[in-house]
DNA sequence: GCATCTATTGGGAACGTTACCGGAAGTCTC
DNA sequence: GAGACTTCCGGTAACGTTCCCAATAGATGC
């Protein structure tokens, strides 16, 4: 095998000094054309390919930015990867991922690891407000996600979840529905407060009472959907059943529950999911939510983070819009003849 | 902020030479208690971090793995590159993660880059059989899925689709299902021969005469396997149509025609999947599939990657089990009574 | 023709770490 | 108590690159 060329090899093979020959490859002004093209020439003759190492200990810029999220395998999170790696891919760097698993320590050990892998910057979903990790983090940063809010001065991307929630609840509204029945996530997660919160102004809004609504916890898994299901229907009386859930994972694991139960969906009940993941579009129903912009909000996170590198103005927060994706789980309640409503159930 | 504390830093703070304050740092037995201690305490309190780009500079071990697959927006690949990342993450060590596209040159790119970073390994799906790309890598790697087979030398992990295509076939025989249509994927790729192979083997072992199988070509997308099913529906004179889909999106897309072609499965249409990706559980009715260990192939393909760094044996290439999931996309034709059979079709 | 300027090049030093070598004590052996 | 051996430590040289400074040669200005 022997080792791999350095520069000094691509030098002496070209006749000129190390200096030269990493100007020449260098694209500096300061050399001759001749003489750029004979190192050229010689680069590619030995196969010499610049050590990444090297240069990020002499010039600092190691080439290498990172990317928290809480999990790879959720296909939010994964397009949201997607997006920040094209990006990141775009300015000839190498992106490091990590799963945080929605645990502290875990996340600390990844920032640490980022850290001493002197990477230029970081994508990161922080797992909560813990200010203090990031404000010794040492790295410039850009945030993703909703717990972002606590730190001003760093520029973070996130969806506007209030003018999701008011797509839903228009969504709702135009078709007839009362106040939903809400399957949130857990208490320890700030999303979920923000959730909440843009529910009750566009309550309050429609003069509904926030008061009236029922509220279930899930841990946004497919699991604590369904489980969150069964308690809402085992908890009600009769009618139809709204429920609008804090993500799809949740919505589809309720979908579940409802067939379990020998309800129908959307005849009996009415499921209006948040996140678009791709899932949504093969149950049965089809998952009508709102669809977050997962890829974008990766690639703007990205962006978000070379411009701050670069010292280019920063927006600051950002909020990119949601889509709602209409698909089968919605019943349309504005229409009372019971025929269309056996005949929507059954087909 | 004021620069990064070096490990010259420490030194000075514990009053040490460097070399004294490194051997203690990384645990060399060549280091009195309580010199180490003295060191540990000033490196705390200094704030002091290794920086792995000199490290890797200095010793050759950059700390840098390296993941190349196809799209990390792909559950099966991102349960892949979960796997990899844990591995990777147990042996302090950090993942770089790329996307392919299935496309020759953006895979060329993302492996020099791969080389230029000095990542001690890589874990690779190589798009196609371009072997020379490889044998030039100039990188420990090991491989993962079934494109793997040119390369004898080189640790490879893939699923056992002989022994998944056994257990789906014998799935089928089991339930009364005569030889099933195919949906495959492209001709350009290699896992279509050896799924193909697989099954034709299987109907030789059962007397079945391959030629009758019928085949549609899908792209192993959504839309792919709903138009493979489109045109096997309309080729369809009567009876019951079995499928075996050569991946879960396919198999997934194939359901959607089905139901658009007013028919219903499984009361109509049977179909087999094969992936195991969790949207096949989320579908109605569920997927009933052959499930690759996929998060296990991706720490095994890490594993393996160490072994061969550390010199450790190797079995070269390695077959994973599949496991048949049940779900509800089977029907069970032994039961021939007309009413058993209409009251599956409801349920 | 001499000073000045420009274009191009070479020669170090530095980035932060680890590997290697040699030295200074202390311990042991007989 | 002298040599050998062990334990621990400091100094220095790399690793491959970029950056800075000086040097050379030719061109230009007067």
């Amino acid at each position: 095998m022997g080792r791999r060329p350095t520069i000094i090899d691509v030098a002496r093979l070209a006749g000129v000094s190390k200096s030269t020959a990493a100007r020449a490859l260098s694209d500096s002004p300061d050399v001759n054309d001749a003489t750029r093209d004979k190192v050229r020439k010689a680069a590619v003759a030995s196969g010499y390919e610049r050590n990444h190492l090297a240069v990020g200990m002499r010039s600092g810029r190691s080439g290498l930015f990172g990317l928290v999220i809480p999990d790879i395998t959720n296909p939010f999170w994964a397009e949201v990867a997607r997006g920040a790696q094209d990006i990141v891919g775009e300015n000839d760097a190498s992106l490091l991922v990590f799963s945080s698993d929605w645990d502290h320590e875990r996340e600390a050990t990844h920032l640490r690891a980022l850290r001493q892998a002197r990477v230029e910057g970081a994508i990161v979903n922080p797992v909560s407000d813990n200010a203090e990790d990031f404000g010794r983090f040492g790295v410039p940063f850009s945030l993703i996600g909703s717990s972002a809010e606590r730190f001003p001065d760093t520029p973070s991307i996130g969806s506007d979840i209030r003018q999701a929630v008011r797509l839903g609840l228009d969504h709702l509204v135009a078709r007839g529905h009362a106040a939903p029945a809400l399957i949130l996530g857990p208490k320890s997660r700030l999303a979920r407060a923000r959730f909440l919160r843009s529910v009750h102004e566009h309550c309050i809004e429609r003069d509904i009472d926030p008061a009236v609504l029922q509220v279930e916890d899930g841990d946004y898994t497919f699991e604590g959907g369904h489980a969150a299901m069964q308690r809402l229907l085992a908890r009600q009386s009769g009618g139809h059943l709204t429920v609008f859930c804090a993500n799809d994972l949740m919505a589809l694991g309720a979908m579940l529950a409802v067939r379990e139960a020998g309800r129908e969906c959307p005849r009996d009940v009415s499921i209006l999911g948040f996140d678009g993941v791709p899932a949504g579009a093969f149950s049965w129903p089809g998952l009508t939510t709102i669809e977050k912009p997962a890829r974008e909000l990766g690639r703007r996170a990205a962006q978000a983070l070379f411009d701050e590198i670069a010292g280019r103005p920063q927006d600051g927060r950002t909020y990119l819009p949601c889509r709602l994706i209409e698909r089968g789980s919605l019943a349309d309640l504005r229409v009372q003849t019971p025929l269309r409503v056996a005949g929507a159930g059954r087909s």
